[in-house]
RNA sequence: GGGCGAUUAGCUCAGUGGGAGAGCACUGCCUUCACACGGCAGGGGUCGCAGGUUCAAACCCUGCAUCGCCCACCA
């Protein structure tokens, strides 16, 4: 397309599928385990097979994308494995409320049966995510994609299971645990939310069975679960109750007789009424107290596994049960709460706040509920994985969540893996019918290891999601294979991830890592921030605040969106995202669509640049502009090996727009129009398409669409190729192009400009008139340099006539600036109106003498001269005189006005 | 209860001991032959509050306030 028909404003939507599809069917994506470079490897975070892609999501695949483009170009043997986790509860979840959709249920359907139903909707649905990462450019090598239940990895799961169980690290028992009535499992810990909510505290009399008349008030939170009490703790050396410890009480509305114990760990003698009923079947301290007790207390459930209550509650009076059975267990604390009030056992009611556990997959409120259940012994793998981090084999980025790590490993509890749900990894243990003993195998058994018999069933249950994820960074790479994948990638480089998931799944991949890999899994833990909204609330659905990323592509470009989340990504913890934000960057994406414009109207369609870059006919600007480029690609060269995305956005969008942009290619416009086979022109040619060239290069991991669709309009002699700029390398800085006297030399020159532009913006001079530009130097050195690249002052100052010497006079009304080494006059008679110049010389007056004062106030200090650096000393001494000159000559300024 | 983080311009946020910054928004001038998704110039801040350390504090220390998050068994 000539130059001249593209289009004024850069349209992503044209340019983004299309190179999209070229890059993966040129396999650019594609790792050879083969090749000889030094591997670079990350895994990604596997999205839920549920989920669409959020925020959260795009920036984590921006910022691991980044990372990869980075080294891929930088010569490294890059591999970035993608894949889907499974999800068991929410999957199971959304296909649930599917088959609810068409008036029918699991159980009608049977085990088999649905998991084939989840099987169909995975394939149907579960593709959407990946395909939505594509569309943010995404560059992972997709012929390794993996997902938490495919063969590879379930082969993997079974063998951690089996020897994890074979060396006493996975044990199986009753325990009281955390479960979800509605979802119908258990849950882990970390699988409960707390919230804060507004409740009642129930005093209710107990009375004592040896003397009715003497009753013991408790306090509760859950009256109905008195039903379930096994005992009332009081403290050892509560002089209250001390003497009560060993007699015992009759639970009301029931038959039971319950002891009085004494517990100085569950009571607290301030709260309440310094007793506590004592219901170790349904709540997790009482269950530690029951265990703490010798022999250890009475279990008595209460509660069914959908939270109701029992129809068949030992000793419990059949007209109190015929009330509450079946109900749940909300609704039955009332209707106890009434029966205790009216038999004048329930002494008061008080207002009180608690916390209550929520399950983090569905929101209902979990109960502790006592059943038999798998666990992952944990304190043993835990131990190595905190010394990794602890001895800098590991290192969290920023460096403050590694607290939050030891924090929670070092108090870290058993890992609960069974799930009573059918979408998973089914445990790989068989039941024997006829010796009750347990087969644990990595190959389906027919028979019992124990006793021969043939009467063997599966374990129903399957393993937490959880834990297929902590194998994923040597499951995806081919374990328990001794692939070439495996030993070429394995430590993986980087992990990118949220602080949501350190404990859910950063810790466990570190300790299964180290215990089957005996080796680390990364080396590097980057933490992102959670995407939030412009309010700073939690995107949700219900909420209706969700940005949706695929909206922002849609309207912005998929580069305009990425270059955002990388400005953003030096948050901690939050980010925020206005949409004003995006706007911005799609109009950085804008204006180097048309850098580029500029650049392709001012060379020919063959041009073929100067073999260097800077020759001896380069200009001053040329010169500035090579070193400039040089220091641009260190910085974010620098930024990207330190994690420091928005500092490497930053570095990008100031060079671009500022430099390059604002400067280059104005200070270009004199040389580009010389002669055609002029040399300075020429020379001016090949500093404006490398520098662009090499900073599409520069800036290709953050935005790789609109790099490769300009970079690929770049004549092929100027590129040096005709593959990808996706495949091209990484810009390397040349220090034989650093120019520290053309940047200061051009410095003077922009100080210049800047000057006569300063005075024509406050004189309101419009930019068609002209002015004249008188400079006073102090020496012909100045004089020389400045008249040398007059031409430069004049295009971009719009000035007609420059005079430069060093005996040069301030002409009469004329405004004034100070710059190094000179002073400069623009007369202003005929071109604005004088007296009101005159208030704004008085203003700017009054302004310096205070900053002078300031100044002079410092340097009069004793401590201050002698104790701080000289340089800063020197520094400030200069600053108060150049302070001082600049007010003396506005005075002068001021008189020669009038 | 313990811990972490935040508090800087109207908004969103960078900035960890020596001249208060960016983007957006705002004001003025300009459709000048890359770009009005633009150019040039400009206004705007007691850096949450109070102490302290220091010659020097947005930055270090102490306390407080407000907001947010995480962890924890207060019935």
């Amino acid at each position: 397309m000539p130059v001249q028909e593209l289009p004024k404003t850069y349209e992503p939507k044209a340019v983004e599928d299309k190179w999209y599809s070229l890059w993966e069917k040129a396999g650019l994506f594609h790792a050879d385990a083969d090749a000889d470079r030094r591997p670079y490897c990350i895994v990604i975070p596997p999205p839920n097979v549920t989920g669409s892609l959020h925020m959260g999501h795009a920036l984590n695949a921006t910022l691991q994308d980044i990372l990869i483009r980075w080294r891929r170009m930088s010569g490294d043997n890059t591999l970035w494995v993608p894949g889907t986790d499974h999800a068991g509860i929410a999957t199971q979840n959304v296909v649930e409320r599917q088959l609810a959709g068409q008036n029918t249920d699991r159980h009608q359907l049977g085990r088999e049966r649905f998991i084939e139903k989840v099987w169909e909707w995975k394939k149907e649905y579960g593709g959407k995510i990946i395909s939505q990462l594509k569309k943010l450019g995404a560059s992972c090598d997709w012929q390794r994609e993996r997902f938490t239940m495919d063969e590879g990895l379930s082969r993997a799961v079974r063998e951690v299971f089996v020897r994890l169980y074979e060396e006493g690290l996975i044990y199986r028992g009753e325990r009281l645990i955390n479960w979800c009535p509605r979802c119908h499992t258990a849950l882990s810990d970390i699988e409960v939310e707390h919230e804060e909510e507004k409740g009642k505290l129930y005093y209710i009399a107990y009375p004592l069975s040896h003397d009715a008349n003497i009753r013991l008030t408790v306090a509760t939170t859950r009256p109905e679960t008195m039903l379930g009490d096994t005992a009332v703790a009081v403290h050892p050396l509560d002089p209250r109750y001390k003497d009560l410890i060993g007699r015992t009480v009759s639970l009301p509305l029931t038959d039971r007789k319950i002891p009085i114990i004494g517990d100085s760990i569950l009571v607290d003698l301030e709260f309440g009424t310094g007793a506590v009923k004592v219901t170790p079947a349904h709540d997790f301290n009482d269950y530690e107290a029951g265990m703490r007790q010798s022999p250890p207390l009475p279990r008595i459930k209460m509660l069914d596994d959908k939270g109701g209550v029992l129809s068949d509650i030992p000793d419990v009076h059949a007209d109190v049960l015929k009330q509450i059975a079946g109900r749940p267990a909300k609704k039955a604390r009332g209707v106890i709460a009434e029966i205790l009030h009216k038999r004048g056992l329930l002494i008061k009611t008080e207002e009180h706040n608690h916390s209550i556990g929520k399950c983090y997959r569905c929101k209902t409120v979990v109960e502790p509920y006592l059943s038999p259940q798998w666990f992952v012994k944990t304190a043993p793998l835990a131990q190595p994985a905190i010394e990794a981090v602890e001895k800098g084999r590991i290192t969290f980025i920023p460096r403050g969540w590694e607290n939050t790590y030891f924090e929670w490993m070092r108090n870290i509890k058993d890992w609960c893996i069974s799930r009573q749900i059918w979408w998973g990894h089914r445990i790989p243990a068989w039941y024997c019918g006829r010796c009750g003993g347990i087969t644990v195998s990595r190959e389906d058994v027919k028979t019992c290891r124990a006793c021969g018999g043939e009467e063997v069933r599966q374990e129903t249950d399957v393993l937490d999601t959880w834990f297929s994820s902590a194998l994923w960074p040597f499951s995806t790479l081919g374990w328990p294979e001794k692939t070439k994948e495996l030993a070429l990638y394995y430590p993986t480089s980087v992990l990118i991830t949220a602080f949501d998931i350190i404990f859910f799944w950063v810790a466990r991949m570190i300790m299964m890592g180290l215990h089957f890999m005996g080796e680390i899994p990364f080396r590097h833990v980057y933490i992102h921030a959670i995407v939030r909204d412009a309010e700073g609330q939690k995107m949700s659905k219900s909420k209706g605040n969700v940005i949706d990323p695929l909206v922002m592509i849609e309207r912005y470009g998929a580069d305009a969106f990425r270059f955002t989340l990388a400005a953003f990504a030096a948050q901690g913890r939050d980010i925020k995202l206005a949409t004003e934000r995006i706007e911005g960057y799609r109009n950085f994406a804008n204006k180097i669509w048309n850098a580029g414009r500029f650049v392709f109207m001012n060379i020919e369609n063959d041009f073929s640049p100067n073999s260097k870059l800077i020759t001896p006919d380069s200009s001053l600007a040329d010169r500035w502009m090579a070193s400039r480029l040089q220091a641009a690609i260190k910085d974010v060269e620098a930024a990207l090996a330190e994690y420091r995305f928005n500092d490497a956005a930053s570095s990008l969008y100031h060079f671009i727009w500022h430099e390059y942009c604002d400067w280059y290619l104005e200070l270009s416009k004199p040389a580009l129009s010389l002669g055609k086979d002029a040399p300075g022109r020429k020379a001016a040619q090949t500093v404006l398409v490398r520098t662009l060239e090499t900073f599409l290069r520069l800036l290709h991991p953050i935005m790789p669409f609109i790099t490769e669709e300009i970079w690929q309009r770049i004549p092929e002699q100027a590129r040096g190729g005709s593959g990808y700029i996706m495949a091209s390398p990484f810009p390397v800085p040349d220090d034989r192009l650093i120019d520290y006297d053309a940047e200061q030399d051009m410095q003077m020159v922009m100080d210049a400009i800047l000057a006569i532009r300063n005075i024509r913006g406050e004189m309101n001079i419009p930019p068609t008139q002209h002015v004249n530009a008188i400079i006073k130097v102090e020496d012909k050195k100045l004089a020389e340099h400045l008249e040398q690249n007059s031409g430069y002052i004049k295009t971009l100052a719009r000035a007609k006539d420059i005079r430069i010497g060093t005996d040069e006079k301030k002409p009469h009304a004329s405004a004034t600036a100070v710059i190094k080494g000179a002073e400069l006059f623009v007369p202003l008679e005929g071109l604005i109106d004088l007296a009101a110049e005159r208030d704004r010389l008085r203003k700017e007056i009054a302004r310096l003498s205070k900053d002078i004062e300031m100044f002079s106030k410092k340097l009069s200090n004793k401590d201050f001269l002698e104790r701080a650096p000289k340089a800063v000393v020197e520094k400030d001494t200069m600053k108060l005189d150049e302070l001082k000159a600049m007010r003396e000559k506005l005075e002068r300024n001021l008189k020669m006005l009038g």
